[in-house]
RNA sequence: GGAUGGGUGGCUGAGUGGUUAAAGGCAGCAGACUGUAAAUCUGCCGACGGUGGUCUACGGAGGUUCGAAUCCUCCCCCAUCCA
């Protein structure tokens, strides 16, 4: 575990850090003047969803300019739309869901890219390394990410391997067009930093040659992606492998991690930075992220839809300093919920934006402090 | 007073002799959600029993039938129109 800062051009990131996850350009639900009331560091976009605006983005100053955030940003490569468009979503591909059992064929893999027929309109949409740090150059993120495959976890290791050494040609390319792109800038253009990925799925020895890869390759940061396995142990037992290969000179980044216990054992490892949608996905569900030590049940978060909160009037969190928790009780937040009311979504998402700033500054503080146990016990027990 | 249409589970609304404890939807009660196809999805949702099951149900009362929410008779109620 370690605690650190990285340096961007549009601020310093104190790590651990978490990232939030404004895919299209916004936090849904969350204005940025809350993000940054709510103390957030650093927030995250997609190259895959902001391809179609790319230009406009561009003549609006970027995405930290644009979007009124004006603070440190990172790109996500569309890598992940690979593994999405045509699986759904992690927990949906686990459990194997109905309803995209037949979209693999909206996403078409060859040695050059990924073509990504748009459920929407049947637009073909084509992602290549190069078009994916073309893309995440003109948006502008202070941190971006080589363009890569996420696998998903009902693949053999065949195909895991296959694709990871894809992944790794994709990521050389990604890296050698990020080189000349950067090398053409002038004064007025602001560096970017790039992350490799490490693939591998849940084969040690696939991570362990992922990781070789990553470490010889001159990228600012490294990040790890693809399956994590099935379960929570899985998961835990993959990063855990994954780090005792990478090397610890550079920025760490655990993709798409972000419960409560997953930012403890990815600390714990030495893991930097996380972006998760866990915390505004989980809001527009109803769910307030909380101390176990503030619910009546052992659990993270609690569904604020649920009958019991109907006449509580105390504050989501019994210590929390955010906007919502200063102003609002558990039962007026049950109403807007029943009512369909929009006011809840936002509510409960500033909360969890504050939650998460408010759990990563308790981390560092205990790594500094050397109590990082004292604090896992305060927010997990 | 007359004519017509209708009365279905908390609401709405299908169902016109058996496979119907009764489609859908809403509301209700829970659960899931981890580089966002998500303000989404899944399950339960007459009553009693842990399921199996048992009982009570389609305005009311009778009747036809092996069998009725569905057909017949009378009654009650609602909506619209005419006096």
């Amino acid at each position: 575990m370690r605690i650190g800062k990285i340096t961007t051009p549009h601020g310093i990131i104190h790590t651990p850090a978490f990232i939030f996850c404004a895919t299209k350009g916004a936090i849904k639900g969350v204005t940025m003047e809350d993000m940054r009331i709510e103390q957030s560091q650093i927030i995250l976009a997609n190259a895959y969803h902001l391809m179609p605006a790319v230009e406009t983005i561009h003549s609006l100053g970027g995405f930290a300019r644009m979007s009124g955030w004006q603070g440190p940003t990172l790109t996500d490569s569309g890598g992940y739309q690979i593994f999405s468009m045509g699986y759904g979503s992690v927990s949906e591909e686990i459990k194997g869901n109905r309803h995209f059992q037949n979209t693999k064929h909206n996403v078409k893999i060859t040695e050059a890219g990924a073509t990504f027929k748009q459920y929407t309109n049947g637009n073909l949409l084509f992602l290549s390394p190069e078009k994916s740090i073309e893309i995440q150059e003109k948006i502008g993120a202070d941190l971006i990410v080589a363009f890569d495959e996420c696998t998903p976890y009902h693949v053999d290791r065949n195909y895991t391997e296959e694709s990871m050494r894809r992944s790794h040609r994709w990521e050389k390319r990604s890296l050698m067009h990020f080189n000349k792109l950067e090398l053409q800038k002038n004064d007025e253009t602001l560096p970017q930093a790039l992350y490799g990925v490490v693939q591998g799925g849940v084969y040690e020895d696939l991570r362990h040659e992922s990781c070789n890869f990553i470490n010889n390759e001159d990228f600012f940061g490294q990040a790890i992606g693809g399956s994590l396995g099935a379960t929570k142990v899985q998961m835990q037992s993959v990063v855990a492998t994954t780090m005792q290969y990478l090397r610890k000179d550079k920025p760490i980044h655990l993709l798409g991690i972000g419960r409560i216990e997953d930012i403890f054992n990815g600390v714990e490892l030495g893991i930097d930075t996380f972006d998760c949608v866990h915390p505004t996905r989980l809001a527009r569900h109803g769910g307030a992220l909380i101390k176990h030590g503030d619910a009546d049940i052992d659990t993270s978060h609690i569904n604020l839809r649920n009958h019991r909160f109907i006449a509580d009037d105390t504050p989501i969190g019994k210590s929390c300093l955010c906007q919502t928790c200063r102003t609002y009780s558990r039962g007026y937040i049950n109403h807007l919920l029943k009512n369909q009311e929009l006011l809840a979504i936002v509510l409960i998402a500033r909360h969890n934006v504050r939650f998460m700033n408010d759990l990563m500054a308790a981390v560092r503080q205990g790594i500094t402090s050397n109590t990082l146990q004292q604090v896992k016990k305060m927010w997990l027990s």
